[in-house]
DNA sequence: CTTGACCTTCCAGTGACTAGAACCCCTATG
DNA sequence: CATAGGGGTTCTAGTCACTGGAAGGTCAAG
């Protein structure tokens, strides 16, 4: 199967899926023609890659999980783990967005928005004297 | 004062000064030696980038607003509207934050964790079929 | 035989810095 | 006066996970 058709299989581009290649996420074979030639098995990475970015995972989390989810023998601790450590990574990141999210509609609420010059945004942002 | 003075005044670090010049968010005076010369609006806006910054607005946002910020004829209306806009970003990434953390968390409480090979998390992460 | 859809590689750009190298300048001290 | 240190400067390259585009090879259909 050539690439264009993994990638549709897998929900993925085949931009994203040379990228991941090129990181050595996975080692499709090559036609004599030097077309990519994806197995099933590539195509089932792919989803499995493509779901957990789409977690959020980064690239690195996904090389591991993706040895842990082909080494029978793994422990289920060393994927919570990963598992773990992202979720504490988007929870600083939700209340981050979160604390922006307060002042910045505090703000814009005050705002009267029309064409006078006075803004309560832009006082904020200016310096404090 | 030099690049350091401003960067403790501004609460931000020399390098990031000197990207700020490169993109030509500010243009500090040089010193005959080479040495760029903040005056005391320079660190201002130093300040009000930094802030603007915590606030999540792209570099782009901030061109804007230091020019309304500067522009004493500026209508409120401009302001409001671009952080608005931001405002409807920053909701759209905590809502797939939440989603991620939503589908994460419940994974993380459905496996066991330990030494058994057995992972649900994995499970999900691995073709439908 | 040509068209058009596919495939290949390689290079460059994204955003907002950040690290590091190589070098210059200034002040204080032995 | 030499030097040590703590500034400053520029430039290049790396981060992350792609994405766009150019230049060119391959293949099946009409």
């Amino acid at each position: 199967m050539n690439i264009k058709e993994a990638g549709v299989r897998a929900g993925l581009p085949a931009k994203t899926i040379r990228y991941y290649e090129e990181v050595g996420l996975i080692r499709p074979l090559r036609d004599s023609n030097g077309y990519r030639a994806f197995r099933t098995s590539d195509v089932h990475k792919l989803g499995f890659l493509g779901r957990a970015r789409a977690l959020g995972f980064t690239i690195e989390d996904c090389r591991v999980l993706l040895s842990l989810y082909e080494d029978q023998s793994r422990a289920s601790a060393d994927v919570k783990e990963i598992a773990q450590r992202h979720l504490a990574q988007i929870s600083d990141k939700i209340a981050a967005l979160q604390g922006m999210q307060a002042t910045l509609s505090h703000l814009v609420t005050c705002c009267h928005g029309d064409d006078r010059p006075d803004c309560p945004i832009l006082a904020d942002l200016a310096p404090p004297d």
